[in-house]
DNA sequence: TTAAACTGTCATAAAATTGTCACTTAAAAT
DNA sequence: ATTTTAAGTGACAATTTTATGACAGTTTAA
């Protein structure tokens, strides 16, 4: 495997330096830069793999540097990982609207980043498969995010087509409402589980046309958690 | 569900207290300890699931018991949240890369508290990958959660399915009432002896399929318990 | 800015599961 | 053949776990 390149940005050395120490033990390949000028000739030129930048920084933030990252058909796809302090939690929904891929809040144990990188990465590298996945007369189309069953688009919510998304990829197998929050909310979201129920009925909602209104597509797996599976669908 | 044993540890009782009350509140049994020390011998002695660990505390600070937890084989997987004072997040640094599984910084509410250890602890229930298990046309899928004989999906409770998981993982032997209630029930629940009786009744309904209504899979041993057994099955 | 769309939580209704009984049936023991 | 003891069953009420509808706070788009 080709060991990925990570740039670290943040303008406080002694953090770079114990980001980089980490993530070089841990075979990647480390570029460093303290303020987002930087940063950006970087990006452009060396063409990292994957960004840690911090949140707040002199001149230009890390979120102004994020929004001119996803605004240049260039740098569009590269993978971030926003780091932001506690204070900034607040802000951190902003962030990854502004199309962050993850964010860890400082601090941050080196066990967490790097299972966030690794996560980050295994999911990029499996962005190719973004072609539409189709299952029972469904068909799941992640470009135009949309959903059809035959040639009538659905209508459902980001969140219904995050998790429907999962479960077509993730067929014939039970998940805890934990897994799934998990999978589809993402790490670090303190939700409650039983919110995993109210989306499981909007999904199942949305899914019932006239034509199939057999709920059997996602079954409850009752003590543990929802399965979707295509046993037993429509007699 | 077994409720998880957290250890609080804090050398401010008023802080534990506060703690506690939450925790017990909320389903939770708190052990305490007010240094490293004790939490130390709490930590070999009842082995809790998870540790509210301070970061300052007078003698050996909560970061060096962290450290030498981390080093100790036996309690090296051992869930640590760190308490940190606004004061100590100078530090931070340094204990980046201890290893606790997560940050939560002085004052902070219950329920950011409560969120973070319930994602922290559904986070760590990374159980691993079962085999599914095929015995006389029966098929146990412990990741999809379900029993098929042939290709049909059984329908049983989660007891039942507990039941049937331990008795095809233990074929050809017999079991008494008491033994199967410690190993598919649990240990220290209190529940008669004849309530085994009435889960096998339910598991047997659960096999009988029109095809295969041969109750022999799970023979009673009269005078003893019961035994799985695929010898003398359909005739 | 207003209207429409989403989200996460609750409270409450609905279902499914559980542990026990009382009673019947089957097997040993007398 | 009777009596005794163990196991099989159907019925229940209590308890758990899910399903749902309603809401209030936010975000998004027009």
């Amino acid at each position: 495997m080709t060991s990925a390149t990570i740039l670290i940005v943040d303008d406080e050395t002694a953090i770079r330096e114990m980001i980089r120490v980490g993530l070089e033990l841990a075979g990647y390949e480390c570029l460093e830069a303290s303020n987002a000028q930087d940063a950006h000739g970087i990006i452009v030129d060396q063409r990292p793999d994957l960004v840690l930048l911090d949140w707040m920084m002199p001149g230009t933030s890390g979120l102004e540097l994020l929004r001119r990252l996803r605004r240049d058909e260039l740098t569009r796809d590269l993978l971030v990982i926003m780091l932001t302090a506690k204070d900034d939690e607040d802000n951190r929904v902003q962030g990854l609207d502004v199309g962050a891929d993850d964010y860890i809040t400082k601090p941050f144990s080196s066990r967490e980043l790097m299972a966030r990188i690794k996560a980050i990465m295994r999911r990029s590298t499996n962005r190719d498969e973004e072609e539409s996945i189709e299952v029972a007369g469904l068909k799941l189309d992640p470009s135009s995010h949309r959903v059809f069953v035959d040639a009538t688009p659905l209508d459902m919510g980001p969140t219904e087509f995050k998790l429907l998304k999962f479960f077509m990829t993730h067929q014939e197998r039970a998940y805890s409402r934990g897994q799934l929050l998990d999978q589809v909310w993402g790490t670090n979201v303190y939700v409650e589980e039983r919110t995993v129920d109210v989306h499981i009925r909007r999904l199942r909602k949305a899914l019932q046309t006239e034509l199939r209104d057999c709920g059997l597509l996602i079954q409850t797996v009752r003590g543990t958690g929802y399965r979707f599976s295509t046993t037993g669908v429509c007699a």
